[in-house]
DNA sequence: TATTAATATTCCTTTTTAGGTATATTACGA
DNA sequence: TCGTAATATACCTAAAAAGGAATATTAATA
């Protein structure tokens, strides 16, 4: 599972929030669509891509369904923006104008 | 600047290459586009979107554009993905089937 | 077995968004 | 000032995705 669709799973208002919701416990669908006010099927729907982009399982009760979130893309997401903290750990910032300068006598060269 | 802003920016495949590239360094359009293979049209695009979204700064040189990454957006994902850490640490598998059991005594409450 | 509750799916329409191509803008240098 | 390089924008088209409404599915239960 790449990180795009991680990503745009998350990023439809909706699923984001239903994400936000699932994290204080497990509910069911309808649960879900009342809290957010939106219908059923479009609940269904999102919880759709959200099982398909791994990051909700469900426990089937009887014919209803019991969601929760999984932690893998959660553990991914944050392996991901591990590899970023140094930009804001001022590491990135001491080298910022060097590189820049490197740069430019590289384009220089590749101009002759 | 919303979460979902964010996500969205990241999540188109081609914007997610030029944050990754951005990642070891500052560059200009042409660049950006020669190394991830798009056209420069299509890397402006990506870079207003991203420059919109706040990720991405430039400094102007000239008549070219050096890019980089803004450390704001990751800062916030970072808080936001921090909500989500007691998930994976155990705590939440614990409260697990107390939570399932709970709302299932309250929907049956409901429906007397 | 007929009914009902919970959920999923299908079909349709609309909106959003991305790529392609051409063109506009901006600033430098001859 | 004319040409050129770097970048941005406009316009078109196509594809993806979301909501609405109706319907299908599944399982419990009377």
């Amino acid at each position: 599972m790449d990180y795009s669709t991680i990503l745009s799973t998350l990023a439809e208002p909706s699923r984001l929030q239903i994400v936000e919701l699932l994290r204080k416990g497990p509910l069911t669908v309808g649960e879900i669509a009342d809290h957010i006010h939106i219908r059923q099927p479009q609940a269904s729907k999102h919880l759709r891509v959200l099982h398909e982009a791994g990051m909700v399982e469900f426990d089937a009760e009887a014919n209803c369904r019991i969601y929760k979130l999984r932690s893998e893309p959660f553990k991914a997401l944050d392996l991901w923006l591990k590899e970023y903290r140094d930009i804001w750990e001022e590491k990135f910032d001491n080298l910022d104008r060097y590189l820049e300068d490197l740069q430019k006598r590289e384009k220089k060269e590749n101009e002759n």
